[in-house]
DNA sequence: TTTATATATCGTAATATTGCAATATTATAA
DNA sequence: TTATAATATTGCAATATTACGATATATAAA
């Protein structure tokens, strides 16, 4: 075998690891950065922006997409990508739990 | 081709990245889950509770470890696990920061 | 309609990840 | 020393990701 047995684990499990994979690349989050720098978001200048070809990009822009950290509407010609912030809160929220769990321990 | 070009994005990138990376598996995420629950951090206590084999999840652990989530102390023949709050700060930190700036925004 | 611009998809090669059996290592106990 | 227990490493097969050239699609402008 070799692939992921995600069929074993919960689904909130699940869920997490998929947004954290969507961001387990530095393009992401140079292109996650970048939405949050720029006020008109296009992904033409996120091409010139980043040293990767534009299908590499648009993929990219996929994958986050995909996991819901962004969001794009078409704008002519363009899309404009932003990002979504309730998946922003719902990971945030993720190590509030965390950290809130760990302030009653210690190794 | 098809590596990641890393070495093409900032440190800054490629460090969260990494620890994105670290969290990118139901597994990781359920291991780091369990050891928030339980008092006694021991690997063969992760071993009986996840469906995967001892080398996998030595495995994970390793990856959890490298990218400095959790840290382990010998402990006689086992080894305490458990989670390095000073990472989990950084990226809960990653997340309120791109919060703060979205505050701002909006699309 | 034709042309230009922006983005997406396809096909494919290079590389990375996942999972586990077998085996090695390390520390304690007998 | 010899066994036993816990964890790590090795080797390898299956699968997933990454990157990009070529091409397709879609919208706007001429």
């Amino acid at each position: 075998m070799g692939a992921s047995k995600s069929g074993s684990f919960s689904d909130k499990d699940n869920e997490m690891a998929t947004l954290f994979k969507a961001l387990s690349h530095p393009a992401r989050i140079a292109i996650v950065d970048y939405l949050l720098k720029v006020d008109t978001c296009i992904c033409g200048d996120i091409v010139n922006e980043l040293p990767l070809a534009q299908p590499t990009i648009s993929q990219h822009l996929a994958a986050l997409k995909n996991a819901n950290i962004i969001k794009g509407t078409i704008e002519g010609t363009a899309i404009c990508y932003c990002i979504n912030p309730d998946t922003i809160d719902k990971i945030e929220n993720h190590f509030g739990v965390i950290r809130h769990k760990l302030k009653n321990k210690c190794c």
